[in-house]
DNA sequence: ACAGCCAACGCAAACGTTTGCTACGCTTCA
DNA sequence: TGAAGCGTAGCAAACGTTTGCGTTGGCTGT
């Protein structure tokens, strides 16, 4: 017996087309299941692919469709499980959908943001979902014409004219220094990291509207913005206790901050809320844990990602890249009560 | 002025080429750095494309190229903390490689884990990491001639064909056990998920055999399969503790498990270690949080993610699809002596 | 019996690249 | 001076589809 080489390739319709002794163009109309072919043939067709072990070559169908049934999604860190339930949201709705969801983590590293767009932009994605780490500078703004759908997902740039799916972070922060000064609070303080958009702005002047409001003062030493991860909490709260002055209450921009906050003021040997109450942002999974027992401001993570997906949809529907009308979806957070505050 | 439309396509070689007064074969060897282009027109070119802003369309590139630049990352749970890392490590090599990854959640539905193989498959990504549900029926198995390079990742059927990287399950479940035992525990029970693939069975034969070898019993009682949900961790410790005849220390399968589990025992006004002690199974970020402080074996999540790429890419490049010489990959767990035994 | 129509199908262009082959002109060497 | 060699470039096929258009042939209606 010869040796010849095992086939590569896959079947093609030309292969099918072949063996059915029609042209491919007719196989394709069969398989797509488009008028042009008999009941016969196509039954026919159908056959012969799935004796053949078809599947179609979705690349060549998106290079003459100009539609990949691919998305993009890019986030910091999907460590932090603020991001995977974005992400499941994500991606839940985009399967339901037929899309595929490419996973970008940028590591809160702007160069890798930019250099996954543009990967994304060369990929020719349908669409591109974009939880910015920074509000300001982003390919999304600087090329103010992405020629393609684009969403921000948790927080976008002011005034931007892109479509943005964010919870409503003002009142968020607001909830947060409001509940904290009824149950008593009066010196408030309030942990962020820097980067992070206008979402850190927004929350922080919502925690400064409600401290003014109720006539308390907001001291600059307890307004902190380092970085986003739970190590950083840990470290200002230590720092803060350390210095003997710290306030009575803290506010943190994100739960995983809350928890280093945690950590730290228990290794002080103090004790939460009794020494220093806190209240996060997010409700992550493990704030409802019994022993941390988190307070905190929930977002609704899993429909902010299925929202940013519909927009998604709804703008290729449209076939508006997004420039002409932007969907704005800004979602209600909730005050989540439990004992560290 | 004339309303002429807005030029709707991007730039394309062609463009290129004409502006420039040469053949589009020359511009895309200029672009892609290949001899047989002079460096003056290779300049010429590169301007060009710059100014018009150009940049290559990776469809057609992956048609002709058949090579698409993507991989496949099927995993059961994004929300479960194991899983963010393991896609950290793939993400993470795979970018480095300038690879993009699709994130495919299956949600613990074998069907959706069909569907998205045969969708991968469709889209010619270049290879494909499977965290499985079921070590048993997946579509690897099942066409057990899958056309490109394929690994499992964190757990593998036995036996399997296909490259994996798992952990020494059997030393894992084994070094749990014996951490009991020589902490005086007699009576040790096992929970986990039924699903699972081998990993499970290689833990619980891991820690039969520590029982063996210590001359304790294992009695059948304690030892429970179910899923992999915190929800179910806490029911089942719950019933143990309704049930006036529990064990006195549990292995969990994995750590969402024992934090389930530590969740119940708690609720249950008992107190952990004294009570019921608990071990885990993987070191996600919460288990090393205080008032969790979880005993656990470690897995090294981020570094089998990266080998996992590693072995694909190594695939790629022998050009062999991975049917000849199947890598495999073993690492070795790690003991996290924590509060909680 | 003939115009007209429609269903069924084939042809070929198009999508945007890469790449093997060929052609040309110039240099180099015997 | 001619052959060989090399650097630069163009032509065209190929990748696997979709799709507009043209061509049949059979059926309908009058």
């Amino acid at each position: 017996m010869k040796d010849r080489p095992v086939q590569p390739s896959r079947a093609t319709i030309i292969d099918i087309a072949k063996a059915a002794g029609i042209s491919y163009s007719s196989v394709s109309r069969a398989l797509n299941g488009l008028k042009g072919v008999s009941e016969d043939t196509r039954r026919k067709v159908r056959d012969i692919a799935e004796g053949m072990g078809y599947f179609p070559n979705a690349v060549a169908q998106g290079l003459v469709r100009r539609r990949t049934g691919t998305l993009g999604l890019i986030i910091p860190d999907i460590t932090n499980p603020f991001y995977p339930e974005l992400a499941l949201g994500v991606e839940e709705r985009a399967s339901r959908e037929g899309l595929c969801t490419f996973l970008c983590n940028t590591d809160y590293d702007p160069k890798k943001e930019k250099t996954y767009i543009k990967t994304l932009l060369e990929k020719q994605v349908d669409g591109i979902i974009l939880a910015p780490i920074s509000g300001t500078a982003n390919l999304f703004e600087e090329r103010h014409n992405m020629p393609l759908p684009c969403v921000y997902l948790g927080n976008a740039p002011e005034n931007t004219k892109y479509s943005y799916v964010v919870t409503d972070n003002v009142r968020g922060g607001y909830l947060a220094a409001r509940t904290l000064i009824e149950k008593g609070y009066r010196r408030i303080g309030f942990v962020s990291g820097s980067e992070g958009g206008s979402a850190v702005d927004e929350r922080h002047s919502g925690f400064v509207e409600a401290m003014r409001r109720y006539d308390l003062p907001v001291r600059e030493d307890d307004v902190r913005r380092e970085d986003w991860r739970l190590q950083s909490g840990h470290e200002i709260v230590s720092r803060m206790i350390d210095s003997k002055d710290h306030p009575e209450a803290l506010i943190a921009g994100n739960d995983l901050l809350a928890l280093g906050i945690i950590l730290g003021i228990r290794e002080k040997g103090l004790k939460v809320p009794d020494d220093m109450a806190v209240i996060g942002f997010d409700d992550i999974p493990t704030a409802s844990f019994p022993g941390i027992d988190l307070s905190t401001i929930r977002q609704p993570k899993i429909r902010m990602g299925e929202a940013a997906v519909e927009i998604i949809l709804d703008l290729i529907a449209s076939g508006d890249g997004g420039d002409k009308s932007p969907r704005r979806v800004i979602m209600d957070p909730e005050l989540v009560l439990r004992s560290t505050c």
